[in-house]
DNA sequence: TTTTATATAGAAAACGTTTTCTGTTACAAC
DNA sequence: GTTGTAACAGAAAACGTTTTCTATATAAAA
């Protein structure tokens, strides 16, 4: 059974080609005798329309791609849930690509999603593709950043003030009596990962504490490796002169591998080892211990993300505006006072 | 800065669009002198295919729709991801709908997916839109059911025996001297949710135990409902003469809610109140308490999925057999035992 | 030598739409 | 009456590929 295309139409109801599309599209007068024969036709055949060959001659393809980590982190699929309600509204759908946090399939990926001609990209950027984006935001593909805004400027943003509130959280810790502050961090080439460092660090210098590269533990902004890493550096610990007493997490899938590495060690939170995440967990409150964190605004991230993706979608003026979302420190039970 | 055309490349490098096509392809033989040129030429361009018009023309899109409730919901999420990662190794991209558990939602995303073209529907339905998917089926767009097979045989299914893994959960509970176990419900026109509901029935049955239409809880497969309801119904359960002792939680999101609503009234799972739960919570290992389910063999499920989703794109022959995955109980600390 | 196959390449058709031209007709304005 | 304009309709071009035909040169087979 083959789908009907518009000559079909065309032929049952004795009208042009032409006519047919227009009574499709609406945008021209067509007699209402005419346009109910041809929707009687319409009917009959089970007609719609080949969106292929519309895309290609309007030269508009209503995909916008949405370009992870990893669609598996709630953070992102919450923003891709948000992102797809409000587009699938707008005649949009979303291809969700992951880029793993690996800069070379993010470039496969974005020359996959060039080809496919989408009209629109939203993308949290593993690494420094720079060029490419910036191309692709020129040649007339609309791209909107989030999360992470690798330092480009010319490209509107959507995100975190990672720097303040990465030293907002590390003050927390500070206040509560801790010095020895181990730092989980996120993948290299990630802005976020940076910024989140150098809050950390910012916040060392302004109380006098020093700061040590050892106390850094590569967690690539993946549960496993955060797992792994923190688990081989507890065990170091024990032996310590003067140990570390507090874990600052870089996010939160991070944050979950950190806590199996702790009940591995048979440590509890706050009281053998306290702990502070950038970015919560899912379903937070059934979560033993609560994490003190930087509760992120997702629902709002997303909100204004879509919003400035259909605003791009629309008008041709690039709004090139930044977009910070403000987050909360959220306290839980997960750091002790010490003196 | 216009993207570069096939026709671009021929005038550049003066052989006719036919042959850059060809070089393109690899399917047609090429003087080894042509090819190096054309390559240059599509280099100094900087040429891609745009594929809508060769999609078009090969009447393939390389899309393949991911239709599921929701996106946020972890099972979904793991699922796409793994789809995702072997579809993108084959060439395909994802395109990921959310349902919402809405049968009206549900038309319109198949709709669009048959306008756009996709080579493949990998659906877990909402509703019995059991026609549309036959119709699709037939007309040469492949699908295959995930989770839900909604009595549809004649189409390649992935899944659970919910029926027989929710008689099993329901008779561990049973095991436990509960007797007074009310039924938290999913979607009414999901199978999986009416299948959950047989087995639970089935093993009251087996044991004697009275059933009651008041025992049943909805909960639409959302936390959100079954916050709301099962706090309604705990507040009753107070007043009663023969409180009920347990809950039956048909899927993962609703645990989160039954949990909440459980802490909300000062509860104490497994003293006050005992809880399973069919499907596992995501980081169980973190999550107090934990939780004792049928914990389903997501990666199996999306494994075998990918697999036959990729099958059913290669060759013609539909292959119609189910593939059952098993899943296994997983015992938690949230089940008290009684006399 | 003649035939047959093979490597190579281009012209043109085709995919299913939308859009640009062109052309009627009817009717209002002058 | 002519002219201008709006409503309506169709023919044909266009979007950027792939594929089918057709054609030439060369090499192998007869």
């Amino acid at each position: 059974m083959k789908k009907a295309t518009i000559k079909d139409v065309s032929e049952l109801s004795g009208f042009s080609i032409t006519t047919i599309s227009r009574v499709l599209n609406g945008n021209y007068p067509v007699k209402s005798e005419t346009r109910n024969k041809i929707m009687q036709a319409i009917e009959e055949l089970d007609f719609s329309r080949n969106s292929t060959a519309r895309n290609l001659r309007t030269k508009k393809s209503n995909l916008v791609g949405l370009v992870v980590a990893d669609i598996n982190n709630p953070y992102y699929s919450r923003i891709a849930k948000k992102i797809d309600d409000g587009l699938f509204e707008k005649g949009y759908n979303l291809l969700v690509c992951n880029t793993d946090e690996s800069e070379k399939k993010e470039k496969r990926i974005l020359s996959t999603l060039q080809d496919k001609d989408v009209d629109a990209i939203v993308i949290s950027p593993a690494a420094k593709n720079i060029e490419i984006l910036r191309k692709l935001n020129n040649s007339g593909t609309k791209v909107v950043l989030i999360d992470r805004n690798m330092g480009i400027l010319d490209i509107p943003f959507v995100g975190s003030d990672n720097f303040s509130e990465s030293k907002i959280l590390t003050e927390y810790l500070i206040q509560n009596g801790h010095k020895k502050i181990m730092f989980v961090s996120g993948t290299d080439t990630a802005v976020t990962a940076q910024d989140r460092l150098f809050g950390y660090k910012a916040a060392l210098q302004e109380n006098n504490i020093p700061f040590e590269e050892s106390s850094i533990v590569k967690g690539y902004y993946k549960q496993e490796n955060a797992y792994e890493n923190t688990l081989e550096f507890l065990k170091e610990n024990l032996s310590r002169s003067d140990p570390y007493t507090a874990i600052f997490s870089s996010n939160n899938l991070m944050t979950i591998g950190i806590i199996q590495a702790i009940h591995k060690m048979n440590l509890k939170i706050p009281e053998d080892i306290s702990l502070v995440s950038f970015g919560q967990l899912d379903s937070q409150e059934i979560i033993d211990p609560k994490v003190t964190c930087i509760k992120q605004n997702i629902d709002q991230l997303a909100t204004d993300t879509l919003e400035k993706a259909i605003e791009s979608l629309n008008d041709n003026n690039g709004n090139i505006d930044s977009n910070i979302i403000r987050d909360s420190l959220e306290i839980g039970n997960s750091v002790k006072k010490i003196e």
